[in-house]
DNA sequence: TTAAGTGCAAACTCTTTGCATGCGT
DNA sequence: ACGCATGCAAAGAGTTTGCACTTAA
């Protein structure tokens, strides 16, 4: 069985541009083109907060009449992602989840199981324990993921 | 779309009993019937190390001439998991690990990446800080996700 | 005896890929 | 016009479920 290659929570560079201008004919970084459908994406990722499936990114642009294929929104987070624009975790039931980054700086989440709620908690003591600790036992090119879960105030009442 | 509901990484109570006594017919906790099947995953788990995957173990049984089903050995170590016999994690790639408690105290992992070699580490200040920062947020029920990865020195040279 | 356990096949979910068509540049 | 981008459909991977058969107690 194959260990896939993935760099993991990649400690985000995310070169957050103007996020004022959410005109559609903003640029995608790193890419040829810039087509309707990135635009889409793009912008839509500018409004949600916290994390999202690709699933769900796609049932929101739908919503809006955006008409994106799944596959394209598949494309285009996976671009996203290697150009560091975006963040990319895993939930525990294996979904892959996306975020627009909202903070220069590297951070995890606390994130209600029921409904999805997400809170972004800075770790930076965990941060160098994590890397000194894998250092310590020789491992190079180190990357980390740690997520918070739980029931949040609302959704426990 | 459903946030599943799951347990995430929880504290396991692991009480590991005699691992001397490799027996077959040793009893599984928390089950009412003892079958062949079970007997065999169990051995098995005794006898590995590290994590891998139920399609791995899989593999492994049909290797040593244990016929097992694929389907049982998914049932069995959700059993086990179920009843904190054995460690679970999920790798980024969305692959569920399973893996024998070696330790009766909660660890986390450093993964490598390429060939899957694991290392146990102990967080017990990430353990406060994650139940902390989940408290201070209202959140109840907390568990958390926390995995390092990296290139060991082996597969990096 | 009888209910829990098994295992095959099929269903399911999430994700990726092949390929013909569309559309920036 | 060229070639990347799109999107449908189909393939894949991993996991779960339905259901009839088997078996421990």
């Amino acid at each position: 069985m194959a260990w896939r290659q993935q760099a993991v929570c990649r400690r985000s560079a995310c070169g957050r541009r103007d996020h004022e201008r959410a005109t559609v004919d903003q640029a995608m970084p790193n890419v040829t083109r810039n087509t309707r459908q990135r635009s889409e994406v793009l912008a839509l990722l500018r409004e949600v907060e916290g994390f999202h499936t690709a699933q769900q990114l796609h049932q929101m642009l739908l919503a809006r009449n955006a008409r994106v294929g799944l596959t394209t929104v598949y494309r285009t987070l996976q671009l996203l992602v290697d150009a560091g624009d975006i963040d990319s975790t895993r939930l525990p039931g294996g979904e892959q989840l996306y975020r627009r980054c909202g903070q220069s700086k590297h951070h995890h989440h606390l994130v209600c199981r029921d409904c999805g709620r997400t809170v972004e908690v800075a770790g930076p003591a965990v941060e160098r324990w994590a890397d000194q600790v894998a250092a310590q036992h020789g491992f190079t090119d180190v990357g980390h993921t740690l997520e918070i879960f739980g029931t949040c105030a609302q959704c426990s009442r």
